[in-house]
DNA sequence: GGAAACTAAACAAACGTTTAATTAACTTTG
DNA sequence: CAAAGTTAATTAAACGTTTGTTTAGTTTCC
């Protein structure tokens, strides 16, 4: 494969991934994809062999990219646990929402489940995730840093409450509109309180006692 | 309209609820649609005026009996606070988790947010649900029960944490398997374990004074 | 007998993929 | 070192399906 080639089916794999964020996979026709990309319709089964392997394409190329950034965390020998809680949170929120087309994307093939070799690649990909933050955890529990915790269900708030603020952030201007009386929410404010909501949520969860419940 | 007009009209909702979800919307053709509910294809113009129009339908009808859930909890004028949290966590996940299909439907629409009339429909609908959940929140503020808090995040918590368990709950046997050394997680018992923890993490941040933090 | 419910068939448009032909790029050879 | 040969890149056009919707006609019901 030349130069060329390579350049020519990033340049596709980069469309498609904005192309199937804003109008789903089979909202996206391959003309639209070819249009947009200035080549041929018949370059995408030529470079990928049919759409669907496309789409693969996609998340091999962010799952490589994932993988590098989670690296950098577990090579912080000398931060305290949640120093390194810190990292992944803000790790993840800037990770889904600078690549939000990709989440976007991997999110609602989950939800589908209906491409099987891709529902199994993204299954691998977030169980990989699922273990390297678990090693963090587990890390500050057997040091005595944080409590014992139901990690899984902590990776769904963190993961959940990250997608659910991007996800609606096209609506929240509506919806918190309505809500907060009409203040004008910027994209970069809901990224600090989200950042600041969820280091609350895991501080209290990994190291607070469990409050008392007065019956009120 | 006759009755049984009204009769086949709602069997098409339903099923192209049950069809939607599976499929997505692009994905799912009125011919199968048709013929999973054993009628003609002409039957889906001739009630709704078109397939995007039936998908108005869904939410219109979901909608509804959201509104009834909620009517039930406002009515709940001697329970404390906390009680009305709990209610509300415990309605939250067993409306998502009892109407998946819809809300496997409503969030990938919020994220395509292709079609106007619709999304603009449902960020109506979630705004009502939030200033719902505002009142009783604020409620608890008002009498001192609970800290002032981000009440948009912690939404987002809720709805998210929620919709990240059940949308992953396909492939949590792949992922809790190979998180959890291969245990089997029942359906049943992530509804529970999703409940405790949701009902910890809205304890902690409504309540709980917030824990020092030591260098460790 | 007139209105509503329902059907089979046809509609044009759009879909993903393939084909066969052409151009560009690189290798081998005289 | 250029010409011939070979492979890769790229194209326009056509492929057969499938799409959502409409039409024009038939059945059902009051």
């Amino acid at each position: 494969m030349s130069e060329i080639h390579q350049d020519k089916k990033e340049l596709l794999i980069e469309v498609a991934e904005r192309l199937f964020a804003e109008h789903g996979f089979e909202g996206t026709s391959v003309r639209l994809l070819a249009s947009e990309a200035n080549m041929n319709i018949a370059m995408i089964s030529y470079y990928f062999g049919s759409k669907e392997k496309m789409m693969e394409a996609i998340l091999d190329r962010r799952s490589a990219l994932n993988r590098e950034n989670f690296i950098k965390i577990s090579e912080m020998p000398n931060a305290s646990s949640w120093q390194k809680i810190e990292a992944v949170i803000d790790l993840y929120v800037d990770m889904m929402s600078g690549n939000r087309n990709f989440h976007k994307i991997m999110f609602r093939e989950v939800a589908l489940s209906q491409r099987e070799e891709l529902t199994s690649k993204i299954a691998q990909f977030v169980a990989g995730n699922m273990q390297n933050i678990k090693k963090v955890i587990q890390g500050g529990v057997d040091n005595g840093d944080f409590k014992q915790v139901d990690v899984p269900m902590l990776m769904s708030t963190l993961v959940g409450t990250i997608s659910q603020t991007l996800n609606y952030s096209k609506l929240s201007e509506q919806i918190l509109g309505v809500y907060e009386n009409h203040e004008k929410v910027s994209e970069t404010e809901i990224l600090i309180r989200l950042k600041m909501h969820l280091k609350e949520v895991f501080r209290f969860i990994l190291k607070a006692p469990v409050p008392t419940l007065s019956p009120n």
